[in-house]
DNA sequence: GGACGGGCTGAACGCGCGTTTAGTCTATTG
DNA sequence: CAATAGACTAAACGCGCGTTCAGCCCGTCC
């Protein structure tokens, strides 16, 4: 407990050897985890980085507080990249741009490792992209550019997580070859899936409204029954019960 | 070597006392495997089928033997459920179906499993939706209810793999309280996407043809070199060639 | 100059893993 | 009835893991 404590050491009171060999053991982790997924072993992060496996639990407590330590760092990150990136989240091509600077590509390497596992990055990292692309949907819709959504906030939600979950998927199913190239699995799934999203984007799915205008008036006037626990608090906002919708989907 | 001969023992003819305790095991395996995840011990697997560890490694030889057994359980269940699934693979509402079964879900759980870690099943799985989807698909767009796409394989590939990866990035993010209750999870995801999908379905997302139209016009008269491998053989099928997008998407 | 304390290491500990070994039990076979 | 073969187990082996321990090195403080 008394050991974790960076920085101020109160009698010497500076930093008597610098941090940087703490920091190399944390970059070192961060990038070993966006390899090797987070089973990646306390042993091979020390050869990574060059110490003894032991100095690493000295300076951390446990792999497990390596891994918050890692987490915290990325998600630093994440909500500092936020201040200088440009837009265009929705199709996954801010992705694509930030795969190409070698310099962020460990780093998503990492939050895709996180959104694999599905800890606290992968919430935020989620959560992140999902605020961004709100606001870039809100002025392409006052540009005229996006139909407006019954409910934006779960469109854009939607959105987000189909976009992440489809490239997740993809890398998951068909692995590049080199783990790390993410730039490469990322344009492998552009080329394969560009045409099919604008055209669903472009002209829909569906020839008639019928099954969206079902379900709406079902929504302002439901049948009965069928409360449904939900999931959290801070994600429906129009919606104010979405039960079972099977009633409703009688297509076909 | 010689030891990992099931069935047919020659010189006896005939099941000396009927192959159970195998089936038991490998059935408690797929149990484990689809609560668990692939990480789970063979001694669990063991316990939970009542028997020693040892004799697991007896009658399957080593542990990734015992899962590729799984495997093919689990894949020979899809082929074999594939004759009497009626339908409705894009929307996930054929996986809404199944969760509900109790027979089926932990079976549905395996597949999960898989895709998360991305083996021969998966792919499989995925690959069937996939056929099946194609050909409810193809009946909607003759009978109008679906509009007709540039590309057919690739439009359902793509909604296939977008239902899926969204599914599976829902249930990673907040996975439900008891993991086995896929039905909870799945009723969560169609609650909450449910509406944003018919409505994306309906009347797509944007209001203009142009980004369209700019990509197709791109696609039939490329601009130069920039050659990517492609991934697999049997997937593509009118796209001749989808480089990278980046030089049509001028958006905004 | 001696005490001190933190950075750092090599060696070891305990644990759970997949697997092996040696052997028991039981039921079938000639 | 003796031989045989396969189902099955208790115990142990070897390994890699996260972690601990005892101690060395070296710069700082009284």
């Amino acid at each position: 407990m008394s050991s974790t404590n960076p920085g101020a050491t109160g009698t010497t009171g500076r930093p008597p050897s610098d941090g940087s060999t703490r920091d190399r053991i944390r970059d070192a982790a961060v990038l070993r985890f966006a390899r090797s997924g987070f089973g990646a072993s306390v042993r091979t992060i020390a050869a990574d980085a060059g110490v003894s496996p032991a100095l690493v639990i000295h300076h951390f407590g446990s792999k497990e507080a390596l891994h918050r330590a890692c987490d915290d760092f990325v998600l630093r990150w994440i909500v500092g990249s936020k201040r200088q990136n440009m837009g265009r989240a929705t199709g996954g091509q801010l992705l694509q741009v930030m795969a190409e600077v070698d310099e962020y590509a460990p780093l998503l390497g990492y939050a895709v490792q996180s959104l694999q596992a599905g800890g606290e990055v992968a919430r935020a990292f989620v959560q992140h992209m999902i605020d961004d692309a709100q606001v870039y949907t809100r002025e392409a819709v006052a540009d005229g550019i996006v139909k407006p959504s019954v409910d934006e906030d779960a469109r854009v939600r939607y959105l987000t997580l189909s976009a992440l979950g489809t490239l997740l998927l993809t890398l998951t199913l068909d692995p590049p070859e080199d783990p790390e190239d993410f730039a490469a699995g990322i344009r492998t799934f552009t080329t394969e899936h560009y045409l099919p999203m604008i055209e669903l984007f472009t002209q829909g799915f569906l020839t008639s409204r019928r099954m969206l205008d079902d379900y709406l008036l079902y929504l302002s006037d439901p049948p009965a029954g069928t409360r449904d626990a939900t999931t959290d608090g801070d994600v429906a906002a129009d919606t104010t019960a979405a039960p079972d919708p099977e009633t409703t989907s009688e297509e076909r």
